[in-house]
DNA sequence: ACCATTTTGTACATAGCTGTACAAATAAAA
DNA sequence: TTTTATTTGTACAGCTATGTACAAAATGGT
């Protein structure tokens, strides 16, 4: 074969999409320029162009990144706890990432990208509502499981509750942009738990 | 006294704003530049800027004439209704409203606005988060009425029932941009309005 | 007819963003 | 050392936004 390996690049890919997302994150799709983000990153534009081709494909990669210490995840991941427990600390874990006085208000970057992109007329924005319906049935198999363990009367509507825990979660993202501080959003949390007969006291 | 009244305008002030509202609403606060609005407004830019000032100080005035049309002003006025009828029938105007084809997506301007713009952190976000918090006050005034006309339990804690109502609210003002019709979001709205025995059916 | 007042149209200077182009730099392989 | 591959720095042209400045236009009062 002919050829070399060519000049390496002076920074870390890897590094350089957790930057993009926190900026993305803390400023929006919107207000992120190519200038902004590679400055962020310490590379120049043409570099920036080089590596990651557009913003728009940047900004998937900087959402799968984020995907990974969503405070939801838990969700998605086998656990030892029963179903309403895990979704009790599951909440308060959302509870305790979103009032932290170092993320003030930033909120989730799904539900930011959502509301700034219009949603489902946005394509990017039709992508992160997939993300938020996906959960809503993630979330709906949880409640079944409930349901066959016993922690959950037999005619729940699982579909309604799923989508209404959702609900509480997304308001909570946007909430906690209202004033720092975790005591306020788990006061909803936990009041919405209550009422829906899923809270347990670990 | 000397002079007279000056050249008239050629448009229509509350015209204008009400054009900026939709442009707002519809892209957010920082996707409409000076530009934007006043072309969608019909007028120069520089009858713009003597007009209003500054795009914020038109935003402002887009925001005071949104809310006389949001659909949860009910709760602000006199109703003949008891608390958890009003409560009932104002969350289904707010699912009809959010649902429907003809704003699809745009979902509330204030939330929005609060997204977009960081929260707390923002001069403008926190007006906007003010409205938010005011309205829980409305709402724990509500229920506190509710208390006392006995519609309510008389240990609940109305504090943290207004939060979680009004978190349902903005979760639905995010909701409805995932996908167009009210069916979803009166699913939710009517779930949570029964954990809470807030729900009358009319 | 003239004046004072206000709006409107146009222009200007400054700045930022976008995508592309191309030469310089850096590395490995032949 | 030459060749090939890749990244990096710089430059460019086109577009858009911003705020200000000033003359032209339009009105009512004197």
């Amino acid at each position: 074969m002919w050829g070399g390996m060519g000049r390496p690049k002076s920074f870390n890919q890897d590094e350089a999409v957790e930057i993009a997302l926190n900026k993305f994150w803390e400023l929006g799709y919107g207000a992120c320029s190519v200038n902004t983000l590679s400055e962020a990153m310490g590379i120049t534009r043409s570099s920036f162009y080089n590596a990651f081709g557009t913003r728009e494909a940047l900004f998937a990669r900087a959402i799968d990144r984020y995907l990974e210490m969503v405070p939801t995840r838990a969700l998605d991941l086998p656990s030892e706890y029963d179903v309403p427990t895990l979704l009790t600390e599951t909440l308060r874990e959302v509870c305790r990432t979103r009032g932290e006085a170092s993320t003030a208000g930033k909120g989730c970057a799904v539900v930011n990208s959502i509301v700034e992109l219009g949603g489902f007329q946005d394509p990017v924005g039709r992508k992160m509502a997939g993300l938020i319906l996906g959960a809503v049935e993630q979330i709906e198999m949880l409640l079944d499981q409930a349901k066959a363990d016993g922690d959950l009367h037999e005619d729940a509507d699982t579909r309604a509750m799923a989508l209404t825990l959702q609900t509480m979660i997304v308001g909570l993202n946007v909430m906690c942009k209202l004033k720092p501080g975790k005591d306020m959003l788990w006061s909803i949390a936990q009041t919405n738990l209550e009422a829906l007969g899923l809270f347990r006291e670990v």
